[in-house]
DNA sequence: ACGATTTTATACTAGAGGTATAAAAAAATC
DNA sequence: GATTTTTTTATACCTCTAGTATAAAATCGT
């Protein structure tokens, strides 16, 4: 997306967050964003493939932001998960995107209907597990469901915050509650070995939404233009090339990957690489766990 | 709604059902119901007040069926509620209403959302009550959150399952896992006194809701129009006529006029007056319930 | 059989999404 | 700085949908 065309997306997406999508015209958003019409089918080729270039868009940067927060933390703490789940849903309530979905979720427009799923699927399937890393449940069809309920409840929570007009109440509050909840929920779950969802499904579904689109190909080619860059502290290009070379290598040590990732957001702090480092950081560590789970 | 307005509103629900209400045109209604669009605007003013008119509708028979079923069951009883939703959720998912339901909350018809949010909201103050009776929640706001919970779950599942595409799963297995879920839930609810939603708003907003739009004078009267009906058996007869007499006390025994109730659609089983006299004790349950609530 | 109501067919409006095109403006290239 | 090339604009147009208007035909109540 290049600069003007992702103007136009975010004046669009501040209209469907306010008005919904199926009632914002394409006129509204020629006004809001004053262009004319021939511009914005000049970057769109029509109302359903703007909905959708704004949606990936929001997924990629969620994505990023998510992957970013989740590094390095300890995987078994309870409180960091707490955590983890506030600034998810914080992200996707900032941009007004938790709305948005619903919609699309519960129109008949089935493309845009895929791409929400696959947002939300990956969420289910991080969530699930976490599960298994916090409270060790072992079956991961059983974490699934597990995750599924625990959004079904934070989102109708949520959904009926806004309908009775509520408007002091933190998301963090929401999720404490849920989680305690749903503490309980998992013990009988594990107990009574229950599952009403079919596992064999899931896993096939799941399977059948790929995730972010990128190889590790062209994130490392990414780094590598990346260590070509001038003007950066001697610190900065060290690590930035012992990153590239454990990429380089036939053989990955994660754990050394994992380290260097760690640092290598942080030493681009208050520089003018920190959005591009911060992406790559995120990239590679989404390719890292991605591998890892399949 | 007379005959003619029934069948194209059947008609019209029944597109929805299938291709959701945004998707369907005026057009398809005509054609499917083969009338012409003159005929369609004779009866309603506009889509919006199509769909509106079904929902009162779909929301009237609900309510007539729900009263009718839980006429005179033991409300203590744990397996009765599990029946009680059972039915309760069989009824909306046979007629597709959930489908529709799912599409208007999140879509940005907001008079539309109001009538079905009236419906969604008297379902979950039934089911807090029951809460209150079955498990014994105290505190009537923690017993509506645990309603809310409890049919986010409910949805969620339901939901998911359609998702990944899995055809068998009853609604009574949704129904039994909720419940048992639910009962874990409660039990911290209560013991960690834990509440997110304001309980006095959640207060203002159910009482702003207006339930089925009947006064306890226009039943009375059908009822006594009813009475007067000739070709009743003389059993038949004595019990409307004591039911009617019973509401025109100054001060109605409630404990008479329940067990009068109970017996009263029964007696008429294969009488011709079935559907009349299902509908008037529907009706009066209907008010006594709710003056009992308020 | 007759008057009242309902239904139909048809033509119409306004607003939506989307296409096409020529001229104006901006950017890139030399 | 002049000349290409690309982007933007304005305008006219197309199709579809919701909804209105109207006169003729069919149906109904009595």
């Amino acid at each position: 997306m290049n600069k003007r065309k992702k103007v136009i997306a975010e004046h669009a997406l501040s209209l469907f967050v306010e008005k919904g999508i199926s009632q914002t015209s394409i006129q509204d958003i020629l006004d809001r964003a004053s262009i004319s019409k021939g511009t914005f089918y000049n970057h769109f080729s029509s109302k359903h493939e703007c909905v959708s270039a704004i949606l990936e868009q929001a997924r990629y940067d969620a994505t990023l932001m998510r992957a970013e927060f989740i590094i390095g933390k300890d995987p078994t703490d309870d409180t960091v998960l707490a955590e983890q789940i506030t600034v998810l849903s914080t992200i996707n309530r900032a941009r007004g995107l938790d709305v948005v979905f619903e919609e699309i979720l519960h129109s008949g427009d089935s493309e845009l209907k895929q791409i929400v799923l696959e947002y939300r699927m990956y969420e289910i399937v991080w969530l699930a597990n976490r599960f298994q890393e916090v409270w060790g449940v072992e079956k991961h069809g059983q974490a699934i469901e597990a995750a599924i309920i625990f959004f079904g409840m934070m989102q109708h929570i949520s959904f009926t915050r806004k309908m009775i007009h509520q408007k002091t109440l933190d998301i963090k509050v929401i999720t404490n509650v849920c989680l305690l909840y749903m503490k309980e929920i998992v013990g009988v779950m594990v107990e009574k070995q229950s599952q009403v969802l079919d596992a064999q499904l899931l896993e096939n579904f799941v399977d059948s939404l790929n995730k972010l689109d990128v190889t590790e190909e062209e994130v490392v080619e990414q780094l590598a233009q990346f260590h070509l860059l001038p003007d950066k502290t001697k610190s900065q290009q060290e690590i930035t090339e012992a990153l590239l070379a454990e990429f380089q290598l036939t053989q990955k040590r994660e754990v050394v990957i994992d380290a260097l990732l760690r640092s290598f957001g942080k030493e681009f702090t208050s520089s003018p690489y920190l959005l591009e480092a911060k992406e790559i950081s995120s990239l590679l560590w989404y390719i890292i766990n991605q591998r890892k789970r399949s």
